[in-house]
DNA sequence: CTTAGGG
DNA sequence: CCCTAAG
């Protein structure tokens, strides 16, 4: 397991965090998904039964952030965040922003930056079988509140080649996010900038070593060197911002809305410092709406910031923490125009040989269920043949064609696709429009459609497997969560998942989520107070739409706690974290929580 | 065949 | 939920 320590800490006390920047308050712990999952290094089986579960995240809290844990351990209240984000030791809504103005004019001074304004956060990803251990470092710093810019610099972090795990390929994202709490109070609250991406080489090749870094290592390497270069770098960008009468953060909230609005064009683009940018990680990251605009624009220095207000300007981060040539440019998988879309848009294209062979099986009356010819619906100028395997689940013909192969081939069996069952009609232009419910496509197509309500039990089953195996993996997680359920497929549960994910982020109620991260005592606490925790320590629990797993484990004396935040991103669970998921790992090396 | 993303 | 390009 990685321990990793914050020299200027005087909390000795280690948090892990793995997930996304958002956090958040949570009312209901019914609906929090508590898992806890015990380390791997000790040899203890993981209870993820994936390898590639984000594992472990380690978040460096400043000792000054503090909580109303006795009051409400999950609850993040505003004025708790604002107590968190301090900056030279004074809470940003009592000093380090104006607030006398009516935006909160920044006027820190630069040599009041101190550490404590920093909140680091270490994530590590556990690797796959033979690649080595990918660091993620998260640098929160507390300014705004929108995710503003990426950035990325190869020369950020520069460690000693003398030490005991040699880092190297160091990058990272900046990332302010959108923290938006209360628009209609004091704007500038918060800007978290996520420095991610550290990317250690261990050398030694023991399979356990190798899973973490040790904590001294990284303690006495990459700590050290980070957040002094860190501090310099905060300094500074905050010096620029004071030089330069930047930010009034509540134009940046406008200004960041044009972002929004003016990046439609740009959000194929995406800031990927190095070349391995863990996947699943970022994935999170540019799922969320506005996400990849913002780090595209960002990444692009085109956020329209007026003159003067460059302070957060990527090309200024860049130049001062050195060069990007280790940044790649990567853009989302690109896709040619579907022939859908290339239907859609040519009104007048020829038939193709393809098209004529579509109608002459609609002559051939085999077993297809609809011709859909062309007048000026969605597929004009095209005949899509479709085919029905299962009520309501059509086909198009190209599945049909495959899938019917492998009928014959299993002598009828698979498909009752019976005459019967399988109606032929063939749509003329003129049918359509003498019956105008079946010239929309999206009308005839929600006729085909069949529609399963999702249960509880469904989401919940998704949000676990999510857990489990991270976005993506749909397949998996449908064969070993939904095996029974023919009728989702690998594509309905990706589909879900979209679904979850835009309800929680509309959700007004998440708006106010925040990674604050807690400190391993805070966490320790929550966890106790947490109602199917408080008295079942070790136990894994079944909740309504939960799951909660605690599990304690040793390591070299250590006492160890995993806890992992799942919590499903849907509209039911206010208040709730509305990341992927977000894992919380406590490493008490000491033994003193317990 | 699976995934990602637009529709 | 459907469809399909990319891998």
């Amino acid at each position: 397991m990685l321990e990793i320590g914050l020299a200027e800490s005087k909390d000795s006390s280690l948090e892990s965090a793995l997930g996304d920047n958002c956090v958040n308050p949570i009312n209901d712990v019914n609906h929090t998904l508590f898992n806890l999952i015990p380390g791997s290094r000790g040899g203890i089986p993981s209870a993820s039964p994936n390898e590639e579960t984000i594992e472990v995240d380690h978040l460096l809290v400043p000792p000054h952030v503090t909580r109303a844990l006795d009051e409400d351990p999950m609850y993040l209240s505003s004025r708790s965040l604002e107590n968190c984000l301090n900056v030279g030791g004074t809470p940003c809504s009592d000093g380090y922003y104006d607030q006398g103005d009516d935006y909160g004019i920044l006027v820190a001074d630069a040599e009041q930056v101190e550490i404590q304004a920093l909140k680091y956060e270490f994530m590590l990803q556990e690797p796959e079988e033979n690649e080595n251990p990918h660091i993620t470092c998260n640098l929160s710093c507390d300014c705004s509140e929108y995710l503003l810019e990426a950035v990325s610099a190869e020369n950020f972090l520069d460690y000693p080649s003398n030490s005991e795990a040699t880092v190297r390929n160091v990058e990272y994202t900046s990332q302010v996010q959108c923290m938006d709490r209360d628009v209609d109070e004091v704007k500038p609250d918060y800007i978290a900038r996520t420095f991610a991406i550290a990317k250690l080489d261990h050398p030694t090749g023991a399979p356990d070593s190798t899973k973490f870094l040790s904590h001294d290592t990284l303690h006495g390497t990459f700590f050290q060197n980070a957040s002094l270069e860190a501090q310099k770098w905060l300094k500074h960008e905050l010096l620029l911002f004071d030089q330069q009468n930047l930010t009034e953060l509540g134009n940046v909230c406008d200004l960041m809305d044009s972002a929004f609005l003016s990046s439609e064009n740009e959000d194929d683009m995406i800031l990927i410092p190095g070349n391995e940018m863990p996947e699943r990680v970022f994935s999170s990251l540019v799922s969320m709406p506005h996400a990849g605009a913002l780090v595209s624009s960002a990444a692009k220095n085109e956020l329209p910031y007026g003159d003067g207000q460059a302070a957060l300007d990527c090309r200024g981060t860049q130049e001062i923490l050195g060069t990007t040539n280790d940044s790649v440019m990567t853009t989302k998988r690109l896709r040619k125009p579907t022939r859908r879309y290339i239907e859609e848009t040519s009104e007048t294209k020829p038939r193709s040989s393809y098209d004529r062979l579509k109608t002459s099986l609609i002559s051939s009356k085999e077993k297809l269920l609809h011709a859909r010819a062309a007048g000026k619906c969605r597929w004009s100028g095209a005949v899509q043949l479709l085919y029905q395997d299962y009520p309501g689940r059509v086909h198009s013909l190209r599945g049909f064609r495959r899938k019917r192969t492998k009928q014959l081939e299993n002598d009828g069996k698979g498909y009752n696709l019976t005459p019967e069952s399988a109606k032929i009609s063939c749509f003329q232009d003129s049918e359509l429009q003498n019956d105008p419910s079946d010239e929309h496509p999206a009308r005839v197509r929600k006729r085909r459609k069949h529609h399963r309500q999702w249960t509880h039990s469904e989401v919940a089953k998704l949000v676990d497997g999510v857990s489990q195996y991270g976005v993506g993996r749909w397949t998996e997680i449908k064969r070993l969560f939904f095996s029974t359920s023919s009728y989702r497929t690998a594509v309905d549960l990706k589909d879900k998942w979209r679904n979850l994910l835009r309800a929680s982020l509309a959700d007004p109620a998440n708006k106010n989520l925040v990674n604050v991260g807690y400190s391993a005592d805070e966490l320790f606490k929550l966890c106790k107070s947490h109602p199917f925790v408080e008295e079942k320590m070790g136990e894994i629990l079944e909740g309504e739409m939960c799951q909660t797993t605690l599990c304690e484990l040793k390591n070299n004396n250590a006492h160890h706690l995993h806890v992992v935040f799942v919590v499903p991103p849907c509209v039911g669970f206010r208040r709730a974290i509305h990341t992927h998921h977000l894992l919380y790992s406590v490493l008490d090396s000491h033994g003193s929580s317990n």
